[in-house]
DNA sequence: AAAACCTCCAACCGCCAAGCG
DNA sequence: TCGCTTGGCGGTTGGAGGTTT
């Protein structure tokens, strides 16, 4: 028989104790993540894989931070939130230290009903009435070897996925396997998929786009490559074939490995 | 003071895809 | 190729704590 949380199986529910915690947290230590449902008997905890799991990547993993969200960190929410959707594996993966958990909850409870600015007054780029917003969601949700990317993109346009080999982190705070676009895509097609995204005249999206680059260079410590030196690049197949605007777009699709 | 209502978030649920035999 | 197990995700819920009446 088949243990998950749903069988009639007495596992414990609801709220965590201190001192399931400890036990949690000490298996984890020893063992490291993964083998979830071995962690139970590991543990000695009488919980099922899947509230394992949980309680340790929202709760008691280390390098979560808790309290209330930064500015920047809600600004930063609300533009991959835009771009991404529902994301929220993906969007925590772009905010240190937050897990899809907390991102979801804020949303939820901050964010999603509340009023849209007007156009004039938007700091975070909301559409305006008039603007059609194209969410990007990367079909399917899990890699497969026969991704077909988006309707935009056939099969025609070759282009590689690659599963990154640290799931798109590098600041511990998230689990999400990280997608890596190879740049074999056409610019046109970008270009394309850009002006259907954000619907508005060019500079307003290579200024919103470029937001976004320094934004993650900034928080990553990536090296920031001007267009200028991107010229200068000569490697093929590499991510500075790309526009800089280009390469932010990707990058939010969830690589750090630029 | 207490009941009613609201807010927030930890935890659960169901589903999906990858991996494996 | 198929079926099962596992890991992972987004949506939803329930209850604790805070606020209002």
């Amino acid at each position: 028989m088949r243990q998950t949380c749903n069988t009639s199986l007495v596992v414990r529910k609801g709220a965590w104790s201190a001192e399931e915690d400890m036990l949690l947290k000490n298996c984890i230590e020893k063992f490291g993540e993964g083998k979830w449902h071995l962690v139970p008997l590991r543990a000695g905890l009488n919980r099922c894989r899947k509230s394992c799991r949980l309680r340790w990547l929202n709760y008691l993993r280390p390098n979560i931070k808790k309290g209330d969200f930064q500015d920047d960190e809600v600004d930063l929410m609300l533009r991959l939130h835009k771009l991404l959707g529902n994301r929220w594996a993906l969007i925590a993966g772009r905010i240190p230290g937050r897990t899809a958990n907390d991102v979801k909850n804020y949303w939820n409870t901050h964010l999603k009903s509340r009023p849209k600015p007007q156009k004039k007054e938007s700091i975070y780029g909301e559409p305006s009435e008039h603007t059609r917003v194209t969410v990007i969601k990367p079909q399917p949700q899990r890699i497969s070897k026969t991704l077909n990317l988006r309707p935009h993109i056939t099969n025609h346009d070759t282009c590689n996925l690659i599963k990154s080999s640290n799931d798109g982190m590098d600041n511990g705070s998230n689990t999400s396997a990280g997608l890596v676009l190879s740049p074999i895509v056409s610019s046109d097609k970008i270009n394309e998929y850009l002006e259907e995204l954000f619907a508005e005249p060019e500079k307003e999206i290579i200024d919103e786009v470029r937001w976004s680059f320094d934004g993650f260079s900034h928080m990553e410590g990536l090296d920031v490559v001007g267009q200028e030196d991107v010229e200068q690049e000569e490697g093929q197949n590499s991510l500075f074939d790309f526009p800089i605007e280009d390469v932010a777009i990707w990058d939010i699709f969830g690589s750090n490995q630029l």
